[in-house]
DNA sequence: AATATACTGAGGTAAATACCTAAGTATTGG
DNA sequence: CCAATACTTAGGTATTTACCTCAGTATATT
């Protein structure tokens, strides 16, 4: 209900749901787990004491937002790790963090030229 | 209430506030806003067509997983970052991407060995 | 063919999110 | 003091999430 063009700053939307999908633990560690080996979902469903349909729904989500994707062989369904979507949560992160510090150091700042007796903007 | 015993690895359920409260693009918008510059409540709330109680409520979310904190002169509640939650999330997802990226050459070398008909493991 | 395995789907509950309006409470400026 | 300003609180709705149980359906396996 409420998209908006998107420019070069990344896809808004698209990272909505990918820092959803990392916001439990669960689907954190499935992410973890799939970075050693690509595994089926029973194999992945195991660790956790969760009703199978719980669960697939968490692998639902990771599989909506890109950041797995699966396939099935016979009855087995497999999944495994896609690249782009992590990159984009990183990017801006690391983007965000820049800025963060650089914000930081300014305060800093500020409060030595206080201390020197300056007179601060 | 539920803090937990520090280890290695970060704290699970700090990472869960913090993914969520990135998960949401006018709370990623008012972190960016407010690297650049600490800013009342209302000077925050200003850009968005949101009535002001809905606002306050992303302004807790940031609160309250410690990305921001708040103090109140007068009538005013002015917002400022905080460094390390930030950072948190961060390193789990450089960590991620430096283990995905291992996977996913992982995965060129055993297509490319079967290419040339050597025998996967 | 019968049974077990590996998912899938339908549907149900409780709590959290993302909004809203309406009515407060402090502070400040005239 | 009175009104405007800057938040705050209380409460209400619709949607989404995170679980569940209880069936299915589609492949193996024997």
């Amino acid at each position: 209900m409420h998209q908006q063009a998107i420019g070069a700053t990344p896809p808004l939307v698209a990272m909505d749901g990918i820092f959803k999908a990392l916001a439990d633990p669960t689907r954190r560690d499935v992410l973890e787990r799939l970075s050693r080996k690509s595994a089926s979902v029973s194999e992945l469903a195991e660790p956790y004491r969760m009703a199978m349909p719980s669960f697939l729904q968490h692998l639902k989500m990771l599989e909506n937002c890109g950041l797995v994707r699966s396939s099935k062989a016979g009855r087995v369904r497999t999944y495994e790790l896609t690249a782009e979507p992590l990159k984009l949560a990183e990017d801006w992160l690391g983007r965000q963090r820049r800025l963060w510090e650089r914000r930081l150091d300014q305060l800093d700042d500020y409060l030595l030229t206080m201390k020197d007796g300056g007179d601060p903007p």
